[in-house]
DNA sequence: TAATCAATATACTCGTGAGTAGAGGAGAGA
DNA sequence: TCTCTCCTCTACTCACGAGTATATTGATTA
């Protein structure tokens, strides 16, 4: 078996429909995927409540009970999807806290990342949704790791504070201002505009830590 | 009959159950603005399609039927809602024009009102209102609206800039930078806390006035 | 080869919520 | 007093969408 398996990933065969056990493991988790990338790209555009699972399965060319048939029920679907983005919010602020450099520099560098997550498919999906249509259990955890993003945030302002790079700003309006700033994109940035999100973010990031007046 | 309502004006007699035409109108209109402040409440606090006319008349401690014999259909209900929240910002806007002073003194007075705005009930509805919930008639509308307020946001950053007040910033992204840390309260304000909706405003303008560097 | 399992479909159930039909009651006006 | 209009209700209809029961097919395993 092992051996069979050696024998095609040398390519010297064409693709077999035969499956071995991993493949069939990547392929259903890959299915599962693009489950979540067609449900989150709906819920994006028209909203949780007005998306249908039918229309989700429609847009894949298979039927609802499929999608059941890879996860637990409507709500999980969007659970997943929040929780991609949140990993991969997650993920910058954890590089943020190890970086090197001045608390403005290193604030700067998460707000780009922060700012180009939230115009992601599933980065977006963090920002489009409400806790009001999450179970209380899934909200309740959902808000548990938006605040620790925002702790993240407010850690890198006082630290800028601290070391005399960043205005001696009130820390939890200043991360409301900045979060609110760089969330909005989720709602108007077309991704198939001429800017990319890098530049969008570059651009949002500068108006807001050098504010409107002149210096 | 001009007589008697007059007399009734003098408060000489007890209120009486008998009502002139002027008054069930005024009665009428009352109880259309309950029915659209009960609606923009739950609306605000559960997502339109969350919220069912059921529970905005069991609120009210009336009947769906009720509703709908003030107003149209469910779209109608939010639509008005909405548009209190625009008239408010136009007037805002309109004010700003006719204001005098630098354009920095004039984007800084209404940016403040636009945020208080957008903690009040109708305000609030406008920013957690997205199109896709419209009719696409509504829709259309609902976006012109917005826009006109944004067009005055730039307006005054570019008076601001030509009068030397505001920084050389890119007016657009500046713009959305701005809308997006003042529409941010919408969703995170709780009106009963210890700030006034004045407090917030003013400490939020002030940060993405003057930015996070030390000047 | 029989039993099993994975993936998918069709065709349901069932609840919810928008919107309506129609009745009743109460004040206004003739 | 009779009628009209306004307000409100109860009791519906109807569509939609979440979730399920179950059949089928094809591959896997014993």
């Amino acid at each position: 078996m092992l051996a069979a398996k050696e024998f095609r990933l040398t390519k010297l065969v064409a693709a077999s429909p035969f499956r071995t056990r991993e493949e069939r493991e990547r392929e259903r988790e890959e299915k599962r995927e693009a489950v979540l990338l067609a449900a989150v790209r709906m819920f994006n555009a028209r909203g949780y409540h007005a998306t249908s699972l039918d229309d989700v399965a429609a847009s894949l060319g298979i039927s609802k009970p499929t999608i059941y048939h890879y996860l637990g029920n409507k709500e999980q679907v969007l659970v997943e999807c929040v929780n991609r983005g949140l990993a991969m919010l997650r993920t910058a602020a954890d590089e943020a806290a190890d970086a090197s450099g001045t608390g403005f520099d290193r604030l700067r560098a998460f707000l780009c990342r922060y700012a180009q997550i939230n115009m992601d498919d599933f980065g977006r999906c963090v920002i489009l949704t409400n806790d009001e249509v999450l179970s209380m259990d899934s909200a309740t955890r959902f808000r548990a790791r938006k605040r620790e993003i925002d702790a993240v945030v407010r850690a890198l302002i006082a630290e800028g504070i601290a070391d005399g790079s960043i205005a001696p700003v009130d820390v939890r309006f200043a991360s409301f201002a900045l979060a609110g700033a760089l969330n909005w994109p989720a709602r108007w940035h077309d991704p198939d505009g001429t800017l990319t999100p890098e530049q969008v973010a570059e651009k949002l990031v500068d108006v807001v830590m050098n504010g409107m007046a002149p210096r």
